[in-house]
DNA sequence: CCACCTGTTATAACATAAATATAACAGGTG
DNA sequence: CACCTGTTATATTTATGTTATAACAGGTGG
């Protein structure tokens, strides 16, 4: 899967790279099971450091995204039993995100259109 | 209005600040041009420096949540004139929210139902 | 005019986090 | 045994967040 990072973005480059892998998987780009490149690898292709790979995984093992094999390395499995945790989650950013664009003068409606318009198109690439 | 501030957070100082103060806008606690506390007093009051609060207005100010009168201070206006603008805005972190509510399992249908939640309760609230 | 209130700016100091660099280690593979 | 994993340790540099002290310009009310 392509990574791409700005450089001259304030997210960090960690954070960058777990939303980006947060997206593939959603999208299904990636796969669950599957093998993600190796810390060093990763590192390579980018062209950061390695340490900063392995923070990016670190954070998304604790956050329940991937899971570390001694044998392969890091692969995708996200642990999507809990919905009551994962509302739980999902609700606090939520929250603030609605608050501004409620601010901004989005409707309800807006927001629903959004929500469909995001959701249907993670659902299509799906069908890849 | 009420700030807590969870000192104890990962989330800057400042950034609970703005967050709480845009909440507080989109639940009509805070009202279309009202002053807000000047950055001394609001620092007293949460038990911060006026530098930290500073920084708050002036993002605030610079997303476009506050304006500045130099006879009275900072007081809320919210430019919620340019739609296209607001959905752009939103729609970057939309991406990322949704695609952790999707790896997390939750369905559109999860999330039409928070969403439509949470923009009621932001609207009951501004009956009061 | 003068005290007093605004936000703003400057400068310094300190703590923390982010990112890089180099190196080593334990476990598993072929 | 060489080679691949992630992991850990240590150090350095850089950027950011927070505090501290101080001063300044503009507006208000006595």
């Amino acid at each position: 899967m392509l990574i791409e990072i700005d450089f001259s973005s304030d997210e960090a480059i960690y954070q960058q790279l777990c939303n980006q892998i947060i997206l593939g998987i959603a999208t299904s780009r990636l796969t669950d099971g599957e093998v993600l490149p190796s810390v060093r690898q990763m590192a390579d292709e980018i062209g950061i450091n390695m340490h900063t790979v392995n923070k990016a995984y670190t954070v998304l093992r604790q956050e329940g995204f991937v899971k570390v094999d001694r044998r392969r390395g890091a692969f995708v499995s996200v642990d999507d039993r809990n919905k009551e945790r994962a509302l739980r989650l999902v609700e606090k950013d939520m929250r603030v995100l609605l608050a501004e664009a409620r601010c901004r003068g989005l409707s309800k409606k807006d927001i629903l259109t959004l929500v469909n318009r995001i959701y249907d198109e993670y659902d299509s690439v799906v069908k890849d």
